[in-house]
DNA sequence: AAAGACTGCAACCGCAACCTT
DNA sequence: GAAGGTTGCGGTTGCAGTCTT
């Protein structure tokens, strides 16, 4: 329990004596608490927000941080490749838009969440009504099913889920689950390149490079099976996927592992529910 | 040209988890 | 352990700009 007389309590009966500021911020402040970031670096964002000499509450500083001042961030339009990879990303995780724009580098989760708030449950809705409406697995654009993958993108014919699922699976995973209900493939082939960091392809679905880093080369991957096809990205059978480390602090060195498990997740149950796999694997893939 | 509808974005709000005292 | 502070997240709202009628 704080004293009374604690120098956080005075500044805070301080504080609310000062009227805070509302509202959108004007370019001074928004110079101020840039100039204050460069220099001091991030911490209490209620120091900050004083010591800035801003009329803000740390809450509303860091906000503004984060989502518009942050040097690292990317302007402009999503690019289709972002898109494409936001809907997937969606359908996994759903609403969880911090945890999305993890994996999308310069963007924030603000962004991304208004992106799909707007944009993309609009279009899939479009979708959905000129999709016929005899398909009566559609559910809701906000949720991550079926639906979505069909509203915006072709459904692959090699659906992971009649191809490999054996209907009497018992398993009760989530993903699992998901994959069985919405009848998508979660992850088809991304081809074309990201634009994810300083506008040039750091990482990509290029997997000659890609398999690489996870000592996959030998494995005569390419040779084998041409294009990779992913079809699962193992994000933890919980599907609770940690924050990539590095995301903000290090934007062009964080390591973004997009992990494919090897022969682990998917493979596994499919292979223990007694489907044949085809022999594809599913690899990890770490882009850097 | 004007008014209303729509859209996209920035920011706020409330909550929960975690931290500090 | 309790109380208060901080941070982070997702949902929601407000508003300025654009579009439509």
């Amino acid at each position: 329990m704080r004293k009374p007389g604690d120098q956080m309590v005075k500044e805070k009966l301080n504080n609310s004596k000062a009227k805070l500021r509302k509202g959108l911020w004007s370019p001074e402040e928004d110079e101020k608490l840039m100039n204050y970031m460069l220099t001091n670096g991030q911490g209490c964002w209620s120091d900050i927000a004083r010591n800035a000499g801003l009329q803000r509450c740390g809450k509303s500083c860091r906000l503004r941080w984060i989502n518009y001042l942050r040097p690292d961030l990317k302007r402009g339009a999503f690019s289709p490749q972002e898109e494409e990879l936001i809907i997937h990303l969606h359908s996994i995780l759903g609403n969880r838009w911090s945890q999305i724009a993890a994996r999308i580098p310069g963007r924030t989760d603000n962004e991304i969440k208004n992106f799909w708030n707007s944009t993309v449950k609009k279009r899939l809705k479009n979708s959905n009504n000129n999709s016929t409406s005899s398909q009566n697995n559609s559910d809701s654009v906000s949720e991550p099913t079926g639906a979505v993958m069909q509203g915006l993108m072709p459904m692959h014919e090699y659906d992971v889920t009649t191809m490999y699922m054996d209907s009497s699976s018992s398993s009760s995973s989530s993903m699992e689950a998901m994959v069985m209900k919405s009848q998508f493939n979660p992850f088809p082939p991304m081809v074309n390149n990201f634009d994810l960091i300083n506008g040039t392809v750091v990482g990509s679905f290029d997997f000659s490079t890609c398999l690489e880093q996870v000592d996959m080369s030998n494995r005569g991957f390419e040779q084998e099976y041409g294009v990779m096809e992913p079809y699962v990205m193992g994000l933890e059978n919980d599907l609770s996927v940690p924050a990539l480390e590095g995301k903000g602090t290090e934007p062009n060195s964080a390591v973004y592992d997009y992990i494919f498990d090897t022969e682990a997740n998917i493979n596994g149950q499919l292979n223990n529910s007694g489907s044949a796999f085809d022999g594809r694997d599913i690899y990890s893939i770490t882009f850097c």
